[in-house]
DNA sequence: CGATCCGTTCCGTATAGCTGAACACCTTCG
DNA sequence: CGAAGGTGTTCAGCTATACGGAACGGATCG
């Protein structure tokens, strides 16, 4: 409509070739290892830049270089796995993320959240009928469950949050309660009643199609409310009793932040460098 | 001594530009995030430099830019992730890692072979005590137990292996059997009488510093020989008869190993692309 | 033995990344 | 209050350098 497009983004940004190699380097993720002119002909590049990109790539130890085919290497997987480590939301839940998958025979996963989205940064227990995630996928807050939660927590320690999350309550329209294609001011409603059970009961829970599984989510927050992630377990059909799971989610939540605030209390004294994500004002 | 060296690699590769991003990468992956001038000093380029690189990582979604500190984002922690789930090794292993860190209550680990390195790729199980390891870390195949293992298993099926490996028994002198400083001579015979212990049982049993805990390790590998990885069980001190613990190890691997040949075969009809690291010849 | 694939190398050229200086902005300190 | 020193950011020019096309080895296939 208006001008305000420009196509492609001019990119006054810079440093094109970088750029290109990430494509590279994605497009061997995708595709699972490729070659030269596989790569060359799929992104419209000559065959010697993508040999020059692919070879560097290799020297930076980023690519292996098997016969005439090129992969990612794992050095991708040890430099986040470093960045998880580090982070100390994984330090302070991985105990209990043990324990927690051990007593309950779930499968136990770790959210962080990271601007508006959250993360899949850990998982403990395996069990093959559940809902298959990947590390580090990345989901909007508003979907899976493990979002929501961190919404309606947001909500409670005043609306400032991060700052820029004034629309949470509306954006977060797009869960599926089985309650996708209602009216719009309805689904207002709906989402708040949702949030107020969520704070109320301090956990939320998702079932999955068939009740095949049931999900129980918790938000992890600091001291001052900021929310930091989720914590979740998922069992599988009829384990147990299913209240006791959520009962058991609540007490790890709980050690969690604990845990975490200690962390924070030793460590943020004449803080680092940036305090670890916490978004300082 | 000779003319062979040259300083820093004339570097007949090419796209010094993407190097230079991956260095600032590592950069702010070591010091766990940087301003621009702080980077620009360490690796001794100009800001602009730097703050253009920057730029581009964080448009790319490698780097995040709060503040004025530069974190490297998640998106390291999903790529290497998709890598690791499309492993047909973890595939094979995960379930066996799940009941078999549940049965041992021990920390079950799994190693991917590459390139005479051993690189740890996934974990079940946490326990304090138990010493660290990280995702994605790559260790020589002559430290640590898991990387033995898998060289014993390795001289079962010929000498051929990967070809280029006719030093394997020589290399493994390695080795912290409490025994670092013997003689040469007794190493060699020592290395190798060890490995006949590790083949004619099936794993190999590394005690901890002050008998804290005890590590079992089993190679997985194909029918055909080709060794793929390891299977690592570490429990700690007295839990349980640490004997059964070995037995239980034995037969994960079978598991594991059977679960493996039979997604090749599945997999292998036409073989895909690259059949997955099998070194063809 | 051509015919086709593949990956690799070479070189001229113009593009694009590098630099240093100037700019805006914020603390801090004199 | 206004220098002083610390950020991150921008701009314009120069030259290094990444790009592309063509030519080169090496397989594999008919």
């Amino acid at each position: 409509m208006d001008r305000s497009l420009r196509m492609t983004e001019p990119s006054r940004n810079r440093v094109g070739t970088t750029e290109k190699s990430f494509t590279i380097l994605e497009l061997l993720q995708r595709e699972d290892g490729a070659g030269v002119t596989e790569v060359a002909t799929a992104l419209g590049m000559s065959k010697s830049t993508v040999h020059s990109h692919l070879t560097t790539l290799v020297e930076c130890g980023y690519v292996t270089h098997h016969d005439t085919q090129y992969h990612v290497s794992t050095k991708l997987l040890r430099l986040g796995g470093r960045l998880r480590d580090q982070s100390p939301l994984y330090q302070a839940a991985r105990i209990e993320m043990k324990s927690l998958a051990a007593e309950t025979d779930g499968v136990v996963r770790l959210y962080l959240e990271e601007e508006d989205d959250a993360t899949m940064i850990a998982q403990e227990g395996y069990s093959p009928g559940i809902q298959e995630r990947h590390l580090g996928e990345r989901t909007p807050l508003t979907e899976s469950i493990a979002g929501p939660v961190m919404l309606a927590e947001r909500e409670r320690s005043g609306d400032e949050g991060t700052g820029d999350d004034s629309t949470t309550v509306e954006d977060a329209t797009g869960d599926d309660d089985s309650a996708a294609d209602r009216e719009a001011l309805d689904i207002d409603d709906d989402v708040r009643d949702r949030f107020d059970r969520i704070r109320r009961r301090g956990y939320a829970v998702e079932t999955g199609p068939e009740g095949s599984d049931r999900t129980f989510a918790g938000a992890l927050s600091r001291r001052d409310g900021t929310v930091m992630g989720a914590l979740t377990v998922t069992v599988p059909g009829e384990t147990g009793d299913p209240l006791s799971a959520g009962d058991r989610l609540l007490e790890a939540v709980e050690r969690v932040e604990l845990s975490l605030t200690s962390w924070y209390d030793s460590h943020a004294t004449f803080s680092p460098k940036h305090s670890w994500h916490v978004h300082s004002n």
